[in-house]
DNA sequence: CAACGAAATAATGTTGACAATCGACATTTA
DNA sequence: TAAATGTCGATTGTCAACATTATTTCGTTG
């Protein structure tokens, strides 16, 4: 299937290219390991080699493949030792982010974040896995937008696209949603009472207690398989 | 066998560009905010726009320089707000890195620390600030490496080039020397005691007291100009 | 005289062509 | 046979030319 995508660019090509690879990265349709053949991509797309060269540099600002000189760029692929510092990594920055949310105090952010919640809690309820996993990417984002502190807040992103890379739906299950959702609910709860401490802590260990139901999803499959 | 020919200088086109961009931003010769002309800087150095674009998209990964669609890429402008941020995730970086070194416990690299500390010792009495300067970025990269945590190192040295943009001395006169490598010294018993969150709280510490060192070089500043 | 707008200018964005480089395979040689 | 070397194909790296966009200039108009 030849996705032409020279319909209509508002967006630089750049930009068309980057998420197009981006989309394919992230939702698996090439496998990590993988390396991206620039005119093979170009062809593809409908355009020259350099917008891709150049979205596959910028992929590489966010972690997603690595470039070797002479040989091409890879889609990263992450071993579980990666994958486990990467989550300390961001529970470390997205607790700073909860702690200046609570520090600044938006009113309209907050407002915001409650709304997000009850979208989850729905899609909880109904056992919606994909609302539920959209939304929850919305409500982090918002969190990182309300801090107000566009560096670590780029940063922030960067890793959680980064984590996805491993492609595991640690978000399985009708009770991991719940209990997610409670730990997004304790997260608000901390920022609207202004404790700045609390609410660091409860952004750390929203996704250090990722990292538990990652290492458990892993030990489950070492178990199943032996 | 140890190949010393000269044929191995011969690095990338890219990288010779970047690593010269990145000396002429950081040296000061191109002022921030400033907009990096690609035929100018092409003509410069000899070669074609081709590699000084891919030089300045490397840049922009490290935060040294912006990219505005259509306009250009300018030297990142750093107000007081951004670089105490800058701080404050440095220091939760760098704590975590010197709490893996520490759970880690290498011996060699521990003993590298040592000769880091002893060097810049040394240059705190003769008050070789040069010295000191460079020895100082030698053993915070030696943490990083030490680490062994790829991801996380390569952020915190480009945390620390992009920290350097704003060209304060904050590290100027005797004192601060002393008082620095005091500071060094506390790091690296807390990760020979092997007590993680002693190193991590070190490591911290270290950049915290400098984000406050850097807090009083401006209200000084602005104490004598008013 | 101010304001608007269109042409001129200069920069980035994009393209296709060419050169340099690497890995694989074939060939030679001890 | 096995190691070393030479050749070939494929891919990235680099280049100069062209297209597009933003800015500046300058003339026209109310």
């Amino acid at each position: 299937m030849v996705n032409n995508l020279e319909l209509k660019r508002k967006k630089p090509l750049v930009l068309e290219v980057r998420d197009e690879l981006e989309r394919m990265i992230l939702g698996g349709e090439v496998p990590a390991g993988e390396r991206l053949n620039e005119q093979t991509l170009a062809a593809l797309m409908g355009v020259s080699r350099a917008p891709v060269r150049e979205a596959a540099r910028s992929l590489e600002k966010d972690g997603l493949v690595t470039t070797v000189a002479n040989k091409g760029v890879y889609v990263r692929k992450l071993t579980l030792d990666d994958a486990l510092e990467l989550y300390e990594l961001r529970a470390m920055v997205f607790g700073y982010l909860c702690a200046r949310v609570a520090a600044t105090g938006d009113d309209q952010a907050l407002a915001d974040l409650r709304t997000s919640l009850s979208r989850m809690s729905e899609a909880a309820e109904r056992e919606d896995e994909s609302t539920y996993f959209t939304e929850n990417l919305a409500f982090h984002d918002k969190i990182a937008e309300a801090a107000d502190s566009r560096r670590v807040a780029e940063l922030y992103i960067s890793l959680c696209k980064e984590v996805r890379l491993m492609r595991l739906r640690v978000l399985s299950g009708p009770l991991a949603l719940e209990v997610s959702n409670q730990e997004h609910e304790a997260i608000v709860r901390a920022i609207e009472s202004g404790d700045i401490k609390a609410a660091s802590r409860a952004g750390s260990q929203h996704h250090l207690n990722g990292k538990q139901r990652l290492l458990g999803t892993y030990s489950r499959e070492r178990g199943a398989q032996t």
